[in-house]
RNA sequence: GGCACUGUGGCCGAAUGGAAAGGCAGAGGUCUGCAAAACCUUUUAUAGCGGUUCGAUUCCGCUCUGUGCCUCCA
């Protein structure tokens, strides 16, 4: 079998900025950087972001397991992401809902590590905020304004793209040429601009907003892009490995972050690969807060009619999919992962109980081949991440276990546990339903669990007696509750 | 209008220049007080048209379809 440093050498990642599959060459050898866009904290996330944290929470979890030295950096954006109407999302949130700018981000920061959490998404190394790096901001404009690339107008300050192209190409990542960019949907056209393309670093706050801070410009607040160049390269460097998030952050947000620091720093890109996954759609369309077009973690109990749900389900049911495809939110689809996510956790428990010392030693190398399937599952992941490959390579072994663990060679069952761990909780994160357990369980649920059981147990006597009538009501009341009972042969 | 991606059974979803995974569902069966579960067996697919090739689902071109982006978006 390969060592895990031959796995590390053939990691392939997609690069959006080359179009290719690319073998993963780390700046640093076993070191690696990576910046991930984070949210905007004026709402609650819904599936589809959640979709993009899941992703990179894996991304993470394999380089790590890789052996490598991982810093994860993935910001809060909680100033100058502004709506359609050019009003910062934070500030509109504050004055709707009557709190402070930063009582809604305290709110909703809250709420996403709280959802991450949920989801068993590992926290990032390094968790900046946009308005704890203004200085940092302010100085990156400056070094831009120096260098001809950006200009003040009105106590703003603007990108100046049109300088940009004498220099450098703009429109490597997203493909898009300047002249082309035809702005059909945007009626607000902002006249102190040269160039209706340029973008803002730097706007000039109104006399009643209160998200502002001193700049040589006057009081204002920085734009949206600049945030991550100036908080990716702050921790990672000038150059770092992977830049990832949404396919829709691609252009103009990536696009804009790209040309900032490669004017800024002289460098050819801000990173080696760029990573987008693709939507979560629901009825075929893109989730979104705007058009209503989404569902919360917390909706999936009426959206699918389902009384009890595994956090650990949605997450299965995302990784289910590649990162870089379209997936399409349905019932249907999440009650099918269920029941595939229970024979993988099943087999589990069946390796996990079972006693190895029943087994005979026999040469029986052909009817499973272990470092054969070790191989296979961490070439699937080792090509871009292919989680639904691995996952089909995880079913092929469950049901080896399920069906005929009697069959596998006894030297192999502790290194099939052992890699099953690896590639189920490890890299996929699933969650050990035990530790979920007893971290819900209290008191009131321990009585619970123990009437249930009495019930079963009287049920079992009535299944004894013939009485059927009885047995089967109390199977319909329990199931009503969501306790599934299988029965097996009694005489 | 421009750019990017996509199209595989009833559904989800892999792979591949040389017999098209896996799961769910369906059908038949075993088992069973019944239902379910479990197990065994099993039907069905590469959007269309060209090109390259001994051979294309895979590579190339065109058409069609769907999605995303084009200054709110993960």
């Amino acid at each position: 079998m390969d060592k895990i440093s031959d796995i590390k050498k053939n990691l392939k990642i997609y690069n959006s900025l080359t179009g290719k599959k690319e073998l993963f060459i780390p700046i640093n050898k076993d070191y690696v950087g990576i910046y991930v866009c984070g949210p905007t904290v004026y709402n609650h996330l819904h599936l589809g972001n959640c979709r993009t944290f899941i992703s990179f929470d894996l991304v993470f979890r394999y380089l790590k397991h890789l052996g490598y030295k991982v810093r994860y950096v993935r910001n809060i954006t909680d100033v100058g992401h502004l709506e359609s109407d050019l009003e910062d999302k934070i500030f509109k949130k504050s004055r709707l809902e009557g709190l402070e700018p930063m009582e809604i981000v305290q709110k909703y920061t809250l709420s996403f590590h709280n959802l991450l959490s949920i989801l068993n998404v590992q926290p990032p190394s390094i968790e900046p905020r946009a308005t704890g790096h203004i200085i940092e901001q302010i100085d990156m404009i400056q070094k831009l304004i120096k260098k001809k690339l950006a200009y003040e107008m009105n106590g703003s300050v603007y990108f100046n793209l049109k300088e940009y192209e004498k220099f450098y190409p703009y429109g490597i990542l997203s493909k898009n040429k300047t002249n082309q960019l035809v702005n059909k949907k945007f009626k607000i056209t902002i006249v102190e601009k040269k160039n209706p393309q340029d973008f803002s670093l730097w706007k000039k706050a109104s006399s009643n907003h209160i998200m502002s801070w001193n700049s040589p410009w006057g009081k204002g607040f920085p734009g949206w892009h600049i945030e991550c160049t100036v908080m990716s390269t702050k921790y990672l460097g000038e150059t770092f490995d992977i830049h990832g998030g949404g396919i829709d952050l691609k252009f103009p947000h990536h696009e804009c972050e790209l040309a900032q620091s490669i004017g800024a720093y002289n460098r050819k890109s801000l990173a080696h690969y760029w990573m987008h996954t693709n939507m979560l759609t629901l009825n075929g369309k893109k989730m979104s807060k705007s058009t209503g077009n989404s569902l919360g973690i917390n909706d999936i109990y009426s959206f699918c009619e389902k009384k009890s749900f595994s956090p650990n389900i949605f997450r299965f049911f995302i990784l289910k999919s590649h990162y870089r495809s379209v997936m399409n939110f349905t019932k249907k689809g999440l009650i099918h992962a269920e029941k595939e996510y229970t024979k993988i956790i099943e087999s589990i428990n069946i390796l996990e109980n079972f006693n190895s010392k029943t087994l005979k030693e026999k040469n029986n190398d052909n009817f499973f081949k272990i470092f054969f399937w070790i191989k296979k599952c961490y070439e699937s992941i080792n090509d871009d991440f292919n989680t639904p490959l691995l996952i089909s390579n995880l079913f092929k072994v469950s049901h080896i276990i399920r069906h005929n663990i009697n069959e596998i060679e006894k030297c192999h069952i502790n290194l099939l546990k052992k890699y099953m761990t690896h590639f189920v909780f490890d890299i996929l994160g699933l969650k050990k339903e035990e530790e979920q357990k007893t971290k819900s369980s209290s008191l009131s649920d321990n009585r619970l669990s123990i009437l249930i059981e009495r019930l079963i147990k009287f049920r079992m006597e009535a299944r004894k007696q013939k009485n059927w009538i009885l047995s089967d009501r109390i199977r319909k009341e329990l199931s009503h509750i969501g306790v599934k009972l299988h029965d097996e042969k009694l005489f």
